[in-house]
DNA sequence: AAGGATGCCAACCGCAGATAT
DNA sequence: GATATCTGCGGTTGGCATCCT
C-alpha cells in the first residue's frame, strides 16, 4: 500500500491560497468538476498538489459552506453526536450540512472541549469527571450490574448487527441498496458506529459480564423502494429483547420511519434543566443503564454530483437539516449550553457526592429509579433517533 | 506601549481503506 | 494476489490576531 508522494514534490507551493490561486480552482471546478484531483492542479495551472486543493475546495471553496459562528443548536448538535460517534468529525459534520468536518473539530478542540472541561464534564467520555456511577453511595452497584448487562446486551447486539448486516449487503449486491452502500454509507460503516459507541464507552468486545438472562436481539433490513419514483428508503430495525432496570421487557417497534410515541418526548420535557438532560442522556447512552428498545433508522439515496455542486446544492443540502434542528436539538433548546452546564456543575457540586444525576436522580426528583431513569434514556435516545432519522442521504453513520 | 501568553483556524501530515493496474 | 495510486479522514502545526500583564 505504498502512498503517494504527493506535496513532496519539488515546485509545489505550500501555505496559504492566494485569491488568484482560489479564483483558478474555483473556475476550473466550476467548469469541469474536480474529477481526479491529482490530475487537477496541473490542468487548473496551480502549483499545488492535488491534496492540497482538495482540502482548499472541501474546507473554503466549496460554495454550500456555511462560515461563521456557530450557532447553539449546532452547539448543542456537536456535542451530542460527539458523544454518540466520538472524534468522527466527517459523521458529525454530515449532521451539520454547511458546515465542513475541520470547521467542526476546531471548534470542538478550541471551544466546545475546553467548555465541558470547565464545566466539569470529561470531553471524552461526556460524563462527569466525579463520575457518580462509581460512588459506593446511592444504590451504585445494582446500577452497574445492570450497566454491565446492558452494555453485554447491546453489544451482543451489535455483533448480530454486524453479521447480518454483511450478510443482507452481500444479499443486495446487486441492486440500488448494495449501490448506496458501496458508494455513501457502508455496511461497515454503520457498525463503525457502534464500534465507536462502544468504545467510547470504554468497553471492548471482550466483555465478561455476567448474563443471567441472555438477551436477544434482532435487526432486521427492509428495502422500500417506493417503486420507482424517488431514493430507496432503507429501514433497519434493531430490536432488543430483554431484561431492564424495570424488568423484562419486550418491545416489537412498528417499523415506520416515524417514531410518534417517541417524539415530542424531548420537546415535553424543555422545561426540566438541560445540563440534567445532558448529562442524563450522555451518561445513560453511555453507560446503557437502560435498554434501548427500538431503533428505526431511514435513510434516502440521492446522488451527489458534480452539478449539484455547481448548482450550489449538496447532496444533503437541505434533507433533515430543519428536523434534525427541530428534533433533535429542541429537547436542549430552553436554555443556553453555558447556562445549564453551570446549572450542572452546580447540582453536582451541591448533591454531596451523589450528583450524578445519572446515578441518584435526575433534575431534582426523587429517584425512583426504574421509570424516571428509563424516561430519561428514551428522551435520550428519541432525541438521537430523531437525529439520525432526519440523516443526509450520504450519513456515514449507518 | 511593549512583550509574552493565549486563542483561533487554515493548512499540512501521515495513516488507512478503496480502487486501479 | 501483489503492488501502486487515489482519496478520505483525524491529528497536529504554524502563523496571525487578540488578550493580558
Amino acid at each position: 500500500m505504498g502512498r503517494s508522494p504527493c506535496c513532496d514534490k519539488v515546485g509545489l507551493k505550500k501555505g496559504p491560497w492566494t485569491p488568484e490561486e482560489d479564483q483558478k480552482l474555483l473556475a476550473y471546478i466550476e467548469e469541469h468538476g474536480h474529477g481526479s484531483w491529482r490530475a487537477l492542479p496541473a490542468k487548473a495551472g496551480l502549483q499545488r498538489c492535488g491534496k492540497s486543493c482538495r482540502l482548499r475546495w472541501t474546507n473554503y471553496l466549496r460554495p454550500d459552506i456555511k462560515r461563521g459562528k456557530f450557532s447553539l443548536q449546532e452547539e448543542q448538535t456537536i456535542i451530542q453526536l460527539h458523544a454518540l460517534l466520538g472524534n468522527r468529525w466527517s459523521a458529525i459534520a454530515t449532521h451539520l450540512p454547511k458546515r465542513t468536518d475541520n470547521e467542526i473539530k476546531n471548534y470542538w478542540n478550541t471551544h466546545l472541549k475546553k467548555r465541558l472541561a470547565k464545566m466539569g464534564i470529561d470531553p471524552v467520555t461526556h460524563k462527569p469527571k466525579n463520575d457518580a456511577l462509581l460512588s459506593p453511595t446511592c444504590d451504585g452497584q445494582s446500577k452497574n450490574a445492570a450497566n454491565l448487562s446492558h452494555m453485554a446486551q447491546w453489544e451482543s447486539a451489535r455483533l448480530e448487527a454486524e453479521a447480518r448486516l454483511v450478510r443482507e449487503s452481500k444479499l443486495r449486491s446487486h441492486n440500488s441498496f448494495h449501490h448506496l452502500i458501496s458508494t455513501s454509507a457502508s455496511a461497515s460503516a454503520s457498525l463503525q458506529l457502534l464500534n465507536k459507541t462502544t468504545t467510547t464507552a470504554g468497553w471492548s468486545t471482550s466483555t465478561t459480564h455476567d448474563l443471567d438472562q441472555s438477551p436477544t436481539s434482532t435487526l432486521t433490513f427492509s428495502e422500500n423502494n417506493n417503486n420507482n419514483s424517488g431514493p430507496p428508503v432503507i429501514s433497519a430495525t434493531i430490536g432488543f429483547i430483554g431484561s431492564s432496570d424495570t424488568g423484562m421487557i419486550k418491545e416489537e417497534g412498528d417499523h415506520h420511519h416515524h417514531h410518534q410515541d417517541w417524539k415530542g418526548l424531548g420537546s415535553s420535557s424543555t422545561t426540566t434543566n438541560l445540563a440534567d438532560q445532558y448529562k442524563d442522556g450522555i451518561e445513560n447512552s453511555l453507560s446503557f443503564t437502560s435498554t434501548l428498545h427500538d431503533m428505526t433508522i431511514s435513510m434516502e439515496a440521492a446522488p451527489w454530483t458534480p452539478e449539484s455542486l455547481r448548482t450550489n446544492n449538496s447532496g444533503h443540502a437541505s434533507v433533515g437539516n430543519s428536523s434534525m434542528e427541530e428534533g433533535f436539538t429542541n429537547l436542549l433548546l430552553n436554555d443556553s449550553v453555558d447556562r445549564s452546564l453551570s446549572n450542572s456543575c452546580r447540582d453536582s457540586d451541591t448533591s454531596g457526592g451523589g450528583g450524578g444525576s445519572g446515578c441518584c436522580g435526575s433534575g431534582g426528583s426523587d429517584d425512583s429509579g426504574g421509570s424516571d431513569y428509563y424516561q430519561d434514556n428514551k428522551n435520550y435516545w428519541n432525541s438521537i433517533l430523531n437525529l439520525v432519522n432526519s440523516s443526509p442521504p450520504n450519513s456515514p453513520m449507518f
